[in-house]
DNA sequence: CCGAATTCGATTGTGCGCAACTCGATCGTG
DNA sequence: CACGATCGAGTTGCGCACAATCGAATTCGG
């Protein structure tokens, strides 16, 4: 039906939106760190997990190799990462930090007060936020919804 | 702080991959009606409201002309919208869909419900977290962050 | 072992998002 | 009315996302 169609814009144009406007108040936190907002992410599990692979990388941030290879080169052009070929696996790809890379880290620590300050809800709302989009990312990830199917 | 830089994936990064989650969810059921989902945003928008100026999408889905005059003349070119300068002002571009266009929306009417079963929330839980998304995008858009301000 | 299937990463091509810019139309002020 | 400022679209350039494909390395089944 029309109403349908127009509470369709509801839940997930919200979703949309507020992806879009959190990504705009990283922009200039991030510009000062000369990183982009998926670059960031890519960093904080480098920071916490210290050598990853490509893989790994992709699993973790959900992202596939065709988002992560170009990303991690301009990372690597950055001088932030470098990238070797595992041994004991030619096909894996590690990604490490350069000096530059993790002496980054203590200039980013002010990014996630900022952010979670500007985001104008509490903490509790955050932690309630924070669960209900991790189940709806949970049970669409296990949907194949079939265009012929009601 | 480290703990900080892990505790700041939570909630932003939960969003952004629940926000690409769910286009992924989207798109079997819009690749059947040819469709982007950007596409059928600005689509839903013309459905509702009829004709609307390039200006007044960007006001209702948040996107600049950079990124609607190009989906727009894709949208041209699959033959769903035209596009017309207003004689009242003629800085001024007005979407008007077509016969087709128009049509297309009796296949759209099934896609609300199908991503909404495959949610997994409850209309109650969908209704709560698109408050939360409101509220954070309405916070998120009047805050402007300076990198050096504490 | 050995050939087929799988895995990992990179590459290609398309479509956003968004900043920065251009250009013509319009508005505001003197 | 003049003219500088502003406005609305469009264009350009860059960096994601993601599907599709490729090639090399590895694993698996017979």
């Amino acid at each position: 039906m029309a109403d349908d169609l127009e509470l369709d814009r509801q839940v997930c144009f919200a979703l949309y939106a507020a992806s879009r406007a959190v990504t705009q108040l990283y922009r200039p936190l991030l510009d000062a760190l000369g990183l982009t907002y998926p670059q960031y992410l890519v960093m904080l599990v480098l920071w916490e997990h210290g050598p990853t692979t490509v893989k790994e990388l992709g699993r973790r941030l959900e992202l596939d190799s065709g988002t992560l290879s170009p990303l991690l080169k301009r990372l690597e052009t950055a001088n932030l990462v470098t990238r070797r070929r595992l041994a004991a696996d030619e096909r894996s790809v590690e990604v490490h930090l350069t000096d530059a890379g993790r002496s980054l880290r203590s200039r980013a620590t002010t990014v996630p007060r900022k952010v979670s300050a500007a985001t104008g809800l509490t903490s509790h709302e955050l932690r309630s936020l924070r669960r209900d989009l991790v189940r709806l990312t949970e049970a669409v990830g296990s949907s194949r919804l079939d265009p012929d199917q009601p």
